[in-house]
DNA sequence: CGAGGGTTTGAAGTGCATCAAATAGTGTGG
DNA sequence: CCACACTATTTGATGCACTTCAAACCCTCG
């Protein structure tokens, strides 16, 4: 859920867009078109609502650029972050399965170029198109196996082992030995993503510091030794490293 | 997720239990037959392993009568449980998106009978049956849908809390007042289940009893009132009782 | 009746949250 | 370019929730 976008993304036309994308891929030339055709472009600056849980869902969104919250709220106001998306990724297509509902909050945390396309639109491709439905399969099964694991991580998983985790998804696949990594967001909202206080975020990554030698400056982290790391957290989970490799 | 068969279920023909199923209904019968032909029943007695984590995977399940569960382990032997299934449900299939290999184990938990279907031809037919891949495209979101409620769960509810949610599944929906219920299996699975050590459960249900008025009898439970545990638990849930209701 | 697993209880320790306050960092207007 | 305002982050002190280890209890089944 963290993978970041090629550079090129954003610089390409819409319908290359949508065709880089696990949704369009592999589908008719006409299909394609028929979302680019719908699509709204939408810029929205951080702290952005873009919709509320329950809301009638009418859209479902393709990030070009930027990071956007997905999160529930309870009644007392304790928030559930649910996943932080970027480039390349969709949200609220899910709707479509929950009587036309948005089952989560979505909000702009970074200043976000956003693709919005029709719900109706998918609804009729996945009948009429049967390579969208078998996508959207593939990638809604996907996400699920993804979240299987967070939900594994948060009920056996220390914080500062959670956080050991999301930085190995930060480092790029082909490292050996040592990495500089960035993070991507705030770190309180690093932290709510993984479940956990900002201030048990501040100690937990001190802890990790000292544990597996990282030097960090601000955002900027750079891990001496991956294998240490791996160590560190991926003997504490049910896969080994690299955990996230969806063949 | 706790959803229990109707009791009619394990007494009808093969066919008629397929068509009852999400996965199944309103397929052409000439598929659902095809599938009946090429499954294999399976009677299984509790502690036994179907399969485990990374096993080549060659079938997919669905319970007629039982209990399994669904479960990963760390190398340090952690045990996280993802899921506990019963009549009416399938697992398995998921291993036709992680490079056919199940991505976690399975084990008996009680007398179980099931009924084996092959990988392959659930995704023969995902192909050539598009009503077929809207039935698992459904089935898919609405898992994920439950999963992102109960990573919301273990990330913002005491286990207190958790249990109470797990007792109002229990509850027939139709019930107002109070309710007795009886736990489905072992209260250690149910901890394991809920992301806690037996012991936790053992006295969060302890005061559970004591905060809400329950009546625990070895297994059996009777809830005075539906509502004082709806206050309790769905307070701190960001959906409002019921919240299973997919619609 | 006895063995073994499931369940409860107790005592002590650990991890994380909470509340409070200090510090660092960022963007703004002057 | 600097000072201020505001937010993000860190740090400290304390408390609660959950785990751990250990032992007792209970229940079922051969």
């Amino acid at each position: 859920m963290l993978a970041l976008a090629p550079r090129s993304f954003v610089a390409s036309s819409l319908v290359s867009q949508l065709q880089r994308t696990s949704l369009f891929a592999n589908l008719p030339e006409s299909a394609v078109n028929h979302f680019a055709e719908k699509a709204q472009v939408k810029h929205a600056a951080k702290g952005q609502v873009l919709f509320i849980q329950d809301d009638e869902a009418e859209w479902f969104y393709l990030v070009q650029s930027g990071w956007v919250k997905l999160f529930r709220e309870t009644l007392e106001g304790a928030e559930a972050v649910i996943d932080v998306v970027s480039a390349t990724h969709f949200f609220g297509e899910h709707a479509l399965f929950t009587a036309d509902r948005y089952s989560y909050s979505a909000q702009v945390v970074d200043k976000t170029h956003l693709v919005l396309m029709p719900l109706s639109l998918l609804r009729y491709h996945l009948e009429k198109t049967p390579q969208m439905a078998m996508n959207l399969l593939r990638h809604t099964a996907q996400q699920r196996e993804l979240q299987s694991r967070e939900m594994e991580h948060l009920a056996i998983q220390t914080a500062t082992q959670r956080i050991g985790c999301f930085l190995l998804k930060l480092c790029p696949d082909t490292t050996h030995g040592g990495a500089q990594i960035h993070l991507p967001y705030d770190k309180t909202l690093i932290a709510a993503r993984l479940g956990m206080k900002p201030e048990t975020f501040s100690r937990a990554l001190a802890k990790l510091k000292s544990d597996v030698n990282l030097k960090i400056n601000g955002s900027t982290i750079s891990v001496a030794s991956i294998a240490a790391l791996v160590e560190y957290t991926c003997n504490h989970c049910s896969s080994s490293f690299p955990c996230d490799d969806n063949s």
